[in-house]
This record gives C-alpha cells, structure tokens and sequence, in this order.
DNA sequence: AGAGCCAAGCAATGATTTTGCGTTAAGGTG
DNA sequence: CACCTTAACGCAAAATCATTGCTTGGCTCT
C-alpha cells in the first residue's frame, strides 16, 4: 500500500480511501480498464480530483494499490491432508487465478505503478505466506518439506515468467509438473 | 515493435521512428525517465506530438517499445568450452544487466505498454535464443543438455521473479546457484 | 471542550491529449 | 518516367487532465 503520507487510521481520511478504491473496481468492471481516468473515478468516489493526486500521485499508483488489493488471497490454502496434494492445488489455483485476464491485469498493474517495490514485494509476500503455511502443516506432520525458497523459485517463479512473458504455454497440468520437479528433485534428501 | 498500423519500411516513416526512438533515450540519460512527456519527446525529435500519438497511442507503449529495444542482447552468448561454464556465465551477466536500475526500468516499461504481450514476449524470445545458443553448441560438443524450457523454468524465471517481485535477495552467486540446481538434478539422465 | 494540524474542497492555471483537415511523401502502375 | 493512391505527417483548435495556492472542515490529543 503506498497512500502518500501515512493515512490516517480511521475517520474521513479512511472513508475516501475506500470510496475510491470501490469507485475503481466499480468503473474498472463497468467501462474497462483502459478508460479508467483520475477525475472519472473521482466523481464516482464523491471526491475532488485533487484529492486523489495529492494522496497517490497518479492514475497508475493508484491502479497499483488497487491491484495488490485485489490479489490478496480471500482464504488460506486448503488442507488435503498431504503436502504433495496441498502444493499442486494451491498452485493449480495461483495459476488459474493469475493467468485469467483479470489476474494478469491486476499483476501487471501492481508492477507498473509501484516506484519503490513495495507493491511487488506485497505480491511475492502473499505467496510466501501460502507456501509456509503449507510447508509448516506438512513438517507438522512429520513429512520432510522443501525450503521455502525452492519453492518460490521453482514453483512460483516458473509460473509467474510464463504468465508475464509467454502466454499461452498454460495450464494446470504445468503446475502440477512443477510441483512434482520440486517434490522429487529438489526435496532435501530423508 | 508495435507502431500502431504495420510501419512502412522505408523511407519518412522510419526515420521518425528512428529519430524519436533517439530522443526517448537521449532524454532518458539527460533528464531522467520520471520527466518524459510525449510533448518534450517529439520537440526533441523535430516532429509534431499528434504524430507520437497516433503511431504509439501514448507515453507507455512508446517507452515499452524504445525498451524491448534496450533489452536485445547484443552479442551472442561466451563460448567458454563448456556447457557448465557458459550457462553459467551467461546467467550471471543477465542477472547483472536486468537487475541493475536501468534494466529493471526498462523491463517494466516493456511489460507496462504491453496490450498485446508481444513486446513481452520478444524479451523472453531473446533470452530463449541464448539459451539455445548455448545448449545447442554444448550437444555439438558431445554434451548431455537439459531441455531449453527447463532453463527457462529453473534458471532465468528465478531471477526475473526476484528482479521484479524480491528486490535485494540478487549476488551471482544466486545464479551460479540456479544453474547447479538445473545442471546436477534436472538434466536428463545419461 | 478547545487547540492544532492534517487532509479534503474549490478554483484558477498550465500542460497534455485528442481530433479534423490539409499537405506531403512512399510505393505501385500504366 | 509520370501519374495515382494512400498512408503518415504537420498544424491548430478544442477538450480533457494535472498541478497548485488557498480555504474549509473534521480528526486527534490534551
């Protein structure tokens, strides 16, 4: 999140900021993205225009925070009992969340609008976060795990590449394929 | 490249591309990238803005072109007589290049003007055929070579997810690391 | 309850983007 | 080689967007 000063925790300063953010994801599924204008979505926000550039700058780091909203996991990743089973369906759904039109959108909105990285590294934390829950149930249950980093660069990080990069070489067999590289190959010896 | 309809190949044309393509990079190094307005870019380049406009769209896919442009690789990748040696080598001066200031910028400007994907999909075309380069001059040699994607997937998508998502976790000892991983467990069985 | 201060509103100004129309130069054809 | 067609450019006006100084309103802390 990057509200130009620090925002106020409660009160009208936290009201506007979430009369703005609705007004985005309102107009952004209404007229699309690429008419999305600061004073459009002032109006719809009830504000002036100023307001919105005084506290992010710009259309884009606006359309940024909005974005990592957005791809903030709504539950953590389902238990199924085993990490081999738990990894490929949490990487399943990344990958079907993220590779839609909508997910790739928000993904690139994050990037783009984001002067420090702070927005990017957000993204890469929801992740992070899914994967140690995963990994810790498993070592819970006494099976051996991967470090998470094998897992980011490995599981994560192929998919994220294909999604920004090459698109169209996806599908939720590839997730699963490299699930299973990590699992067989990369897994610390019992 | 994605001038707005297909550009005639010689001629006025091109030399409008040419000479505002010049002044996108000359501002760049003069005035830094957060000052560029398509205004100041055409005056720079002796042409009209309304002519930027209608060739480019706008400011973004302008910039996304001029830095796909910055992103070719200019000399084919060190032959150092070894597949080991070269894909090493090679990893480390990629990561040295994308993860400097100037690469990082340039990588998310080619990813942020980018309706299409198909600038973002020339960058990874180029570091495919590197990639190739290398494995296919390694198996003239006699050498046993891992698919081209698994380099892709284990060694190049790695280090572009930490340039855009992980800032700060990036030394070539990262790389180096990346393509043990490829060459000691993923290469295919002799 | 009152004081101080931060953020929002308002409005004027300046910059950028868009558009219609006339002109120029490429590329093709007889 | 001259002519014809058409895409692309220049110019200028109009619309939209971005910036900024000043005022006003509403939190927060004492």
């Amino acid at each position: 999140m990057s509200p130009r000063p620090s925002v106020r925790p409660g009160g009208r300063s936290a009201r506007v900021q979430q009369s703005v953010h609705t007004a985005v994801r309102e107009l952004q599924a209404e007229r699309g993205r690429p008419d999305l204008t600061v004073p459009l979505i002032a109006a719809r926000a009830g504000v002036t225009p100023s307001t919105i550039y005084r506290r992010w700058g710009d259309l884009k780091e606006l359309l940024s925070d909005v974005a990592v909203e957005r791809l903030r996991p709504e539950a953590p990743p389902a238990d199924l009992g085993s990490l081999r089973e738990d990894l490929e369906h949490w990487a399943v759904s990344f990958l079907e969340e993220m590779s839609s039109p909508a997910g790739r959108c928000y993904i690139r909105d994050a990037l783009a609008g984001d002067p420090d990285g702070s927005n990017a590294g957000q993204c890469s934390a929801y992740a992070i976060e899914a994967v140690e829950t995963i990994l810790a149930r498993a070592a819970q249950r006494g099976e051996h795990v991967p470090p998470t980093d094998a897992v980011m660069d490995h599981v994560v990080a192929p998919m994220m590449y294909r999604i920004l990069f090459r698109q169209g070489l996806l599908d939720p067999q590839y997730a699963r394929d490299l699930v299973a590289t990590v699992f067989y190959r990369l897994m610390p010896l019992p």
